[in-house]
DNA sequence: AACGCGGGGAT
DNA sequence: ATCCCAGCGTT
């Protein structure tokens, strides 16, 4: 298929398709930005009101700067992959500090800063600047790969290469902004992962993976390994009515940087008379025989992982200690502040009403 | 080149 | 139950 016909053709139908969302009515640089980081690997309806949340709280990038690291990572809370947060506010730091609150405006010095890499460069330079270097997200892989009839695996160094050569083959010069996000907008509302909607489809007749029936095979990708299964026994103690034992995770492991309780973790399942046992070894200053309670199960599916949770919950009196400096006791008002797993947050929305 | 990192919706 | 999403940084 011509290059032109191909662009034209997707800029045409974005033009009369395209949703109506806030980030696409702003040329500002730091809103762009903020949008495409939320939009990494999350769909447009999970990270809309993150995105609100976000220009309302914080209008400006040195606004951003200027809040602490606990503050971002509590508005970012139950939108995941955590890093994201804190290079968020890395990079805001930077932008503000190192080049006076404006964001460079070339895709090569875009990709310098945290948290910016190929893709939201090219956004960013594209959508905001204009400048003519095509997106490489999961959308183009699969538009590209069934229009083209592309099989070289996507996560490759060599599918990436492919697909990148690709699209900035058929990117034109003008209107970049409208073509990158024709690109996307088209993958995500027709050229979608399972049963595409191809008998109504632009490029019925040109397109390799209908004419072929491939549509459900491409784009191909080789298959990770599976995901680990964990198990997590937290302990949660709470100290008269009003207040629970927590702690910061600070090991290089999921949920970095955010608030859970202490916890026994195990890659088997423990029974509830074993884990009682443990506690008891782990915190002997709370008595934890006489007033343990122990949670249903909770399953958390992710990709990389399944933790299979439960609470085992202990009163212990007034005036008690926390067993380590790593952690401390929160009024339930502060515990809800604290940015936490999902996990966690539904936990204490079912026993405690936060 | 491979791996770790979240949560939710669609199928 | 499985896949995948406007990916990035580290190992």
């Amino acid at each position: 298929m011509d290059k032109r016909y191909f662009s034209d053709k997707i800029v045409e139908w974005y033009q009369e398709n395209r949703r109506m969302l806030p980030w696409r009515q702003t040329k500002d640089p730091y809103k762009i930005w903020l949008s495409e980081v939320i939009l990494q690997q999350t769909r447009v309806n999970q990270g809309l009101p993150y995105y609100l949340r976000f220009t309302e709280t914080f209008p400006t990038v040195t606004a951003l700067a200027n809040a602490s690291e606990q503050e971002v990572l509590r508005l970012w809370q139950g939108l995941g992959y955590y890093s994201r947060a804190r290079n968020l506010h890395k990079c805001a730091k930077v932008v503000s500090k190192d080049h006076h609150g404006t964001f460079p405006k070339t895709f090569e010095e875009l990709k310098k800063l945290p948290g910016i890499g190929e893709y939201t460069a090219a956004a960013i330079a594209s959508i905001a600047h204009y400048e003519a270097v095509a997106v490489v997200d999961g959308n183009v892989f699969r538009v590209l790969s069934r229009i083209f009839g592309i099989d070289t695996p996507i996560n490759t160094t060599e599918g990436k290469k492919v697909f990148a050569e690709l699209a900035n083959k058929l990117i034109p010069e003008t209107s970049p902004d409208i073509y990158n996000q024709a690109v996307m907008e088209f993958g995500a509302m027709y050229c979608v992962p399972k049963n595409p909607l191809c008998a109504e489809c632009i490029f019925k007749t040109q397109c390799t993976a209908y004419e072929k029936g491939l549509q459900n095979l491409l784009p191909v990708k080789i298959k990770g390994k599976e995901s680990r299964k964990r198990y997590f026994y937290y302990v949660v103690i709470q100290k008269g009515e009003n207040s629970l034992l927590m702690k910061k995770r600070v090991e290089k492991d999921i949920w970095f940087g955010l608030y859970d309780f202490p916890l026994i973790e195990s890659t088997k399942p423990i029974r509830a008379d074993k884990v009682i046992e443990k506690t008891t070894a782990l915190y002997p200053i709370y008595r934890v025989s006489e007033s343990v309670t122990v949670s249903d199960l909770y399953k958390h599916v992710l990709t990389h992982q399944t933790i299979f949770c439960k609470f085992i919950i202990i009163k212990t009196s007034r005036n008690m200690p926390a067993p380590e400096k790593s952690m401390k006791f929160y009024s339930l008002s502060k515990v809800g502040d604290l940015p936490k797993p999902v996990l966690i947050s539904k936990f204490l929305k079912k026993s405690y009403l936060l």
